[in-house]
DNA sequence: GAGTATATGTTCCATGTTTAGACAAAATCG
DNA sequence: CGATTTTGTCTAAACATGGAACATATACTC
């Protein structure tokens, strides 16, 4: 039950029917592809009439192209089958991280092309735009069979105004009101969309394309590396909020008088379980302390701390059961606020779902409120799927999907 | 940027553009009444004639009236006013709560009608249909005049199913899985629609007419009373999770190692800020433990507690500005998790507003990521609103308001 | 007071969209 | 080969908005 709202609303056009059918129909041959015009017609309870109008205009647009005859299921004639066009057009998705940068190309259905290749991070905008560029163009030139390059995504780690194109705040890049957007797009000529990576993360699995990866209903991703970042999808989209800040579950306290976060607060759930938060646990130091007591504490990632764990090792163990509860106590406090019907999980740590599962099942059921709620499906999204490059690449690739806006 | 749902879409049919339009001219009149044809053709963007139209329509189903004739404003023919139709039919919204139930009388457009009348709770579901129904069939006897009722609405302080009609889970009330809608519409032969008294709140805001009072944006309604109810509006619709869950802010933590909340767990925000945390607090005992110690415990309410504070007793302001800090240190959490355009705050603790707002601030401050999300709009809703009850006429009132689903 | 200008609300036709059904083309089966 | 079935196209009807003309009603001007 929705309110319409009387100071921003979009009245029904003598086009907006066929628009919206447009697009329904663009929807379901991604979905379902390949399809005939009679199986659409089927599947959206129309006649075949209207589904051969809509196919003809998106057709006549280039998003669909029409393939081989198929093979007849019975007797009649053969049906046409019906494909997105993503084969002359490519997009480039960016995953920004403290450490390193990540690029992929995909086609416009998100299926990656080449591989994903990486440099280091550089924290000051200009080399970083420069070799951003560089790199982008170079793909792009090994690539060239691919057509042309619809659009780059990134995604950042921090506060992200999408309409200016700005990074407001990353805190591990040290970045305050950074435009990463202009430069970029001026350098290489393509249109640029940046996004924080929760969010992206969150994009990435709503518009996934293996059917068993979409959530039904709302659905939320965690992902938990550095820092720990959350996206929330409501109503088949993205959870912004008024400053696009919506989703900062990240800094939601499990105990306002735990230890110091990054962020300047107190015992917040990123100071609990974020990959430094582990690793500082295991080492007996203060999270705020940036500097490594040794040179183990400075190269140790928590892969190894999870190898060791695996090998027996106590005192890491006993440091990943920790994240693994407060996890779920965190986790607890998204179902109650949230109530989605599933939940993503990505990051390093889900290396060691298999040994922290129970653990982070039965924090939750500390705090959920409900037999249900603490049923709440949970997945572990590997970082083979690379979900922030998905997302970024989600960026520029949905939109054409996207409902129109009505009433 | 919203995605189509490919299993559960709805195509646009021959007369889907005029159920859209039918309900944003219905929208605009409910906003802007009194409005004639030609003002209603100029907001909406289209020809006086397609306005005249969708008019037309809604005189005929009796939705709306046309008033007296209005005055020009300059020359040329003068407009004849059209309004909402909300003579012939009346709504009965019900608040129970732990101790009292509240009855109160509106018509369509949720205009108050007589005074709210009330009587105590029985938490035994037969003896308080009887005298729910009883109660209810006098007041619509005394006032024969309005015409039909159109429904009954009821806020639960509690976990519901609207669906089914079911109260899952109410503690203050000790009920589980308790079928409120049927014997009580059974009883007075009206339609009947439960919910939870939180959400039922953030639908009194979001449809509530006076236009000063409409967020534009998401917002989110928090209600403090003897526990927290909490009702998050995203795109103008309440936020309701896969189980009708979401929003239960109140049972995220402020410390896991904090006083022990009613729902079992530990450090639940509720548990820091309800009216009975805040009692406890000032009589130093167990949130827990139910028992007052005193006669004075027995009797004092958060009011009095408010009172003794004005009169500058120490120990009153001292459990005061707790809570009020508390409560800041919450709001940041949902402002981290939601970002709103704005929060409601509703319960007896507000009559102190002047008192804490600073301090609620500064809590807030303490905790969110932004400068503009620690300037979040927070607005008072005071007790005479009736906030529950206008939420419980508003499950009745809106359906025939809302928007149409599409795409 | 008559004429002019202007605003409201209705009416008619053009355009565009879904709905319904007929029809040709193509493949299978007896 | 003919009957049957399926796909895809095509046409007319029903219904929506778009646009303009028209009747009606009021105010202003001369």
């Amino acid at each position: 039950m929705r309110k319409i709202n009387p100071h921003d609303f979009k009245v029904a056009r003598r086009g907006t029917s066929r628009e919206i059918n447009r697009q329904i129909a663009l929807n379901l041959i991604r979905a379902h592809q390949p399809i005939s015009r009679a199986d659409l017609a089927r599947l959206m309870n129309v006649r075949r009439g209207v589904a051969s109008l809509l196919v003809g205009e998106l057709l006549s647009e280039g998003l669909i192209f029409e393939g081989a005859v198929g093979e007849a299921v019975g007797r009649g004639r053969r049906p046409t089958f019906l494909f997105i066009d993503s084969r002359q057009r490519c997009v480039v998705g960016v995953d920004i991280r403290a450490s390193r940068t990540f690029i992929m190309v995909t086609d416009l259905m998100g299926h990656q092309l080449g591989s994903v290749t990486s440099f280091q991070t550089s924290r000051e905008i200009g080399p970083l735009t420069q070799e951003l560029a560089r790199r982008i163009k170079q793909v792009l030139a090994d690539y060239k069979e691919i057509g042309a390059c619809e659009g780059i995504g990134i995604a950042v780690p921090g506060m992200v105004d999408p309409a200016a194109g700005k990074v407001l705040h990353a805190p591990t890049l040290y970045w305050r009101d950074i435009n990463l957007r202009d430069p970029l797009a001026a350098a290489v000529g393509i249109p640029v969309h940046i996004e924080n990576s929760g969010k992206a993360c969150a994009l990435a699995q709503l518009w996934a394309t293996r059917s068993d990866m979409v959530a039904s209903g709302n659905s939320v991703f965690v992902s938990v590396s550095d820092g720990v970042g959350v996206g929330i999808v409501v109503n088949g989209e993205v959870l912004r909020g008024r400053h696009n800040t919506a989703g900062e579950f990240a800094h939601v306290p499990l105990s306002i008088d735990g230890p110091r976060c990054t962020c300047g607060a107190t015992g917040c759930w990123e100071a609990y379980i974020s990959n430094l938060a582990t690793l500082s646990r295991y080492f007996g130091r203060d999270l705020t302390d940036p500097k490594p007591q040794s040179a183990e504490d400075a190269s140790l990632t928590v892969e190894d701390l999870i190898a060791r764990a695996r090998t027996g090792e106590a005192k890491a163990l006993a440091a990943i059961n920790s994240t693994a509860r407060y996890l779920g106590l965190g986790l607890a406090s998204i179902i109650n606020a949230v109530d989605p019907s599933r939940i993503y999980i990505g990051g390093e740590i889900t290396t060691a779902w298999g040994l922290i599962e129970p653990i982070v099942r039965s924090g939750l059921r500390e705090r959920t409120l409900t037999d249900f709620g603490g049923a709440t499906e949970i997945r572990v999204v590997p970082a083979e799927d690379h979900p922030r490059l998905r997302g970024a690449v989600a960026l520029v690739a949905a939109p054409a999907f996207a409902a129109p806006m009505v009433a």
